[in-house]
DNA sequence: GCACCCTGTGTGATCTTATAACATCTGGAA
DNA sequence: TTCCAGATGTTATAAGATCACACAGGGTGC
C-alpha cells in the first residue's frame, strides 16, 4: 500500500481527510505532530536521543513533505536559530537516516521523511521529474530479478536503493490539458 | 545472466595481491576492443558521433572495468592529452549515458561501462561496500513491488535506479579467513 | 562537591561533484 | 561562400559532503 507524498506545494484546499489512497490529501498538521510524537516514543524506547536539532530536521522534512537537499535544510535550520554550518545538518540527517526516520534519495542527493516509520523496510521511491514530488513505496529486494542475480552471484545484499523516475499523475494530467 | 565486473582496484589500489589481474589483461584487451567496435557500429547505425573524447572515455571505463568518478576520468583524459576541465568529462559521460554505453551509479556518484550494450535494459547493480566492485544485472521494473505501486499510483516510470549495496563473494571470503 | 568521560554541537576550512556561461572550432547545408 | 548546429575548450562558480578541532552538557564514579 502506498502512502502518497505527491504534493509539491502545500494544498490548502478544503479537501476532507478521507481522500482516496492514490492522491491523498490529508490533515498535514496532525500528520506532522503524530509522526514527531511517534519518533519521540520510538527514540525513548530504544535509548536514542532525539535532540533539538535532530527533532527540528525531522519536523522540517515532515512539514515540507518532499525531498530537501541538505543545504536547503541547513537554511531552514539557520532560520530556526540552529548552527548554520553543513555538519550540523549532515549529522542530524545521518542520525535520522541511520534509524529509519528519513531516507536519502540518491538520485536527487536529497532527503525525505520516512512515510512508514517504525516498520523495518526497504523503501522504494517514485520521483516525478516535473514537480520533483516523491512517493514512498515498499520494495522486496529478495524477490525480484535483483534478488535472483544476487543469489546467483553469491552477493550479500545489505541495503538497496530503488528509485523510479517518471511523471506523477498530476503532472501527466497537466501535460494533457 | 550476470556479466560480472567484480574486480578490485586495478591501478590505484595500495596492494592487491589476491586480485586475479594476471589473466584478465589478456581476456580484457579483446573485451575492450570488441566493446569499442560494437559501440562504433551502433553509433554509425544510429547517426551518433562517437568522437575522440567520447570514445576515449568509453575506452577508459571499459579498461578500468569498475566504477570511476568523473574527476578520475578527467585525470585519465588529461593524461591522454584531452581537455582537463570538468565539462569535458561530463559532456562525454552525458552522451554515453544517454545512449546506454555507460551507466551512472547514483550511490557512488560514479560511472561504469555498460555490461550489456545494445540491449534495451533497466540495469541493476550490486556494489561491494568493501572493494567497491560493481556488477551489472537486469532489473524488471514493471514486475515487482515497485511496478505494482506505480500502477496503483498511476505513476509513469521512465527510468529506474536499482542498486544493491553489500558484500561481494570475494570480500566475504576474505572476512571469513 | 569534583574529575572524568562520552556524546553532541558549533565553526572554519577543505574536498568532491556538477553546472553555468561563453569563446572557438569544424563540418555540412543553403 | 555564409550560415548554422554540434562539439570542444576554458573560466568561474554552484552544490554536495567531510575533516579537524574546540567546547558544552550531562552522566558516572569518587
Amino acid at each position: 500500500m502506498i502512502r502518497n507524498n505527491m504534493t509539491s506545494d502545500a494544498q490548502t484546499g478544503p479537501d476532507d481527510a478521507a481522500a482516496p489512497v492514490g492522491f491523498e490529501s490529508h490533515d498535514h498538521t496532525a500528520c506532522v505532530e503524530d509522526a514527531l510524537a511517534a519518533a519521540e516514543t520510538r527514540c525513548s524506547e530504544h535509548g536514542l536521543r532525539l535532540t533539538p536539532v535532530r527533532r527540528k530536521v525531522l519536523e522540517l522534512l515532515l512539514q515540507e513533505h518532499r525531498a530537501l537537499g541538505a543545504y536547503a535544510i541547513l537554511d531552514l535550520l539557520r532560520d530556526a536559530g540552529f548552527g548554520s554550518q553543513p555538519p550540523v545538518a549532515y549529522r542530524a540527517l545521518d542520525f535520522l537516516a541511520e534509524h529509519g526516520f528519513v531516507h536519502k534519495i540518491e538520485r536527487l542527493n536529497a532527503f525525505v521523511a520516512c512515510a512508514h516509520p517504525g516498520e523495518t523496510h526497504s523503501p522504494a521511491f517514485m520521483i516525478c521529474r516535473v514537480c520533483e514530488a516523491v512517493a514512498e513505496a515498499q520494495s522486496t529486494p529478495a524477490k525480484g530479478a535483483l534478488g535472483a542475480a544476487a543469489r546467483a552471484a553469491r552477493f550479500q545484499i545489505e541495503r538497496t536503493v530503488v528509485e523510479a523516475e517518471g511523471v506523477c499523475p498530476s503532472c501527466a494530467n497537466q501535460a494533457d490539458a
